[in-house]
DNA sequence: GTTCATATCGAACCGATGTTCGCAGGAAAG
DNA sequence: CTTTCCTGCGAACATCGGTTCGATATGAAC
């Protein structure tokens, strides 16, 4: 395979940027405008060449036809807002991302982060789901919402003790029951009133030293 | 919020599965016909309700201008192909997938399937990989190639010994060293020409019971 | 009955967009 | 030198595709 022509690798990086704000592909003119690329054909051009080279497909006759082939995962920023722990209080929610430093963000896979919104992370204290394979300090991430399905993992905000709690969520009638993935400790059973949700988890960080 | 009605859910459902395929977001048109919709014209009345329901984001006149915000994941099938371990024979790869019953796959993560190819699934023997938390009996996803990068984790496969193993793959030079992620085992070094990469752990899957 | 909101339909407008064609400069091969 | 291939350029074409508008139907509220 012939090396990649300089152009074709700023085409790329364009089109990978491009998706990664947008959620959709560029046009033909959206890479010739953003490449500084004079015409729409040697777009044409030069996407053909990269096609052949299997880094993309296209479907022909078709507005942002363009999809990438084989990209490695890339990382996104995610604000780190604190920590969370059975029976420990959670800083107020939301904290502002604007004021967090460098320092008090993660980086997550992008694939994880596609398409979502409202991501923000939590340090674990303790080990109420260590069988969960998440254990103290450990990094989840979390998709802000305030609605949760039956057996998904939550950040749940109990009302009236002012506690937030890292459970698996299932409704039960009237009341939910929280429930940590640590043989050694049973549930919670709360008012489902007394109960807000507070986040998804959509993933899970350890660092290795 | 207003209950969803049954022709916006076809529609989301149609949406779905049309980025799944196509790698990018329908047209009005296609949403129109994959529906049996009459008219551009309610499609876009009911795409209006979608994105005030907050399920989709919308750049409005531009062409495909549709993403889904707040998607659950979904799963995509990959072949168990077999087991993996240090000094156990890997089968021959790639079995055929055709050849496979049902309970030879198993459910992941579409998301972190998205842009990729030629996946598979093997089960692990052992615990030479505890401390990046992959356990005996747990399954690896892996993505087929035959190039690594240094610190990735891979399969690989030893030529003169015909073994294979799961380990991470450092490029030293002239050979190459497979680290297992166990503080209990030391690495094993090898000769670049004897290791051949089969293929990049992508993904974990632990069931419990 | 009238009024209003919801949902649908058909048609048209017009800018967006993929494609194609002719042409030109430059480098490599003959 | 000429020829050939690669790459870039500009313009034009035909269709794609988002949007809008007027009309219709249904049902709930009054």
């Amino acid at each position: 395979m012939a090396t990649l022509r300089p152009r074709q690798q700023e085409m790329l990086r364009f089109i990978e940027h491009f998706m990664d704000e947008r959620g959709f592909p560029p046009t033909v003119r959206d890479i010739q405008y953003g490449c500084d690329i004079s015409s729409t054909s040697v777009v044409d051009y030069n996407l053909r060449a990269l096609t052949r080279a299997g880094l993309l497909k296209r479907s022909r006759e078709v507005s942002r036809g363009i999809e990438l082939v084989g990209r490695r995962p890339r990382t996104t920023r995610v604000p780190l807002l604190g920590s969370i722990a059975a029976g420990q209080p959670l800083p107020v929610f939301p904290a502002d991302p604007a004021t967090l430093g460098d320092e008090d963000h993660v980086e997550m896979d992008a694939e994880l982060a596609k398409n979502k919104d409202r991501l923000y992370a939590l340090q674990v204290k303790g080990d109420s789901m260590i069988d969960a394979l998440i254990r103290d300090g450990d990094v989840v991430i979390l998709q802000a919402q305030d609605q949760a399905e039956t057996g998904e993992m939550v950040a749940a905000w109990l009302i009236d003790t002012e506690e937030t709690t890292l459970k698996r969520f299932y409704a039960e009638g009237p009341r939910v029951r929280l429930q940590p993935e640590n043989t050694a400790m049973g549930p919670i059973y709360a008012d489902a009133r007394n109960v807000q949700i507070k986040g998804r988890v959509i993933g899970v960080l350890r660092r290795y030293e």
